[in-house]
DNA sequence: GTGAGGATCGTCT
DNA sequence: GACGATCCTCACA
């Protein structure tokens, strides 16, 4: 059931430019969209993090401004790629105005087009669940084929970036919010929302 | 079904 | 020189 995202609307700048939290919930229910050498990659938003910047010990911004974390600081709407463990990509978008450190993580989508390709880039069968394919933030990097190389600092609300966050006015019924995962510092904060039946899946395995 | 451990590299101290 | 916003594989029950 592939909806037609040719009616779906680009979020523009301003809808960044909030704080993380306010931001990593809006973002679920909201279209990921990578146009990879000719084709389409989309899926559906399902789970983010908020990172907050500066008060916050678990973000990259925390111990203030680098060239690691300078997308972070700068303004609203710009990918943030970063390598983990030296294995996998995590990919970000900054919130808030530029100056104000914060960020939100992108942890799982459900795939919607170019299903074939992800399963091809995550290494799997064309039937691969959707938890498989890019349930989690490395394998969602991995399926959209995200690399710091090519999609460090790009701005997701211009029509002509290769990386688009689009808004079909899909919504999810209910958010659950819960602590972040994989992280030590900060590890208690409520900053992690899910789209309630995926987290019922995910708890289910 | 569940848990432990290893891979691997950019960034910071 | 150490560590981390993760994932996969392999034991073991």
């Amino acid at each position: 059931m592939t909806r037609d995202l040719s009616q779906a609307q680009l979020l523009r700048r301003g809808f960044y430019e909030r704080s993380p939290e306010i931001v990593a919930r809006a973002l679920l229910g909201k279209i990921l969209v990578h146009d990879r050498r000719g084709e389409r990659l989309a899926g559906r938003i399902t789970e983010t993090e908020a990172y907050l910047g500066l008060g916050d010990a678990a973000s990259h911004a925390f111990t203030g401004l680098s060239a690691f974390n300078a997308v972070l600081f700068g303004p609203a709407g710009y990918t943030d790629v970063f390598l983990i463990y030296g294995v996998h990509y995590c990919l970000n978008v900054s919130c808030l105005p530029d100056g104000e450190p914060g960020g939100v993580l992108f942890r799982a989508v459900d795939p919607l087009e170019g299903i074939a390709t992800m399963a091809r880039l995550r290494g799997l069968e064309e039937n691969a669940s959707a938890k498989s394919l890019t349930g989690g933030p490395g394998r969602l990097s991995e399926a959209f084929g995200i690399t710091r190389a090519k999609h460090h600092g790009i701005d997701v609300t211009r029509t002509d970036s290769i990386l688009r966050i689009l808004d079909d006015g899909g919504r999810p019924k209910r958010v659950e919010v819960t602590a972040r995962i994989g992280i030590r510092k900060a590890a208690d904060q409520p900053l992690r929302f899910v789209v309630a039946d995926k987290l019922a899946t995910v708890r289910a395995r």
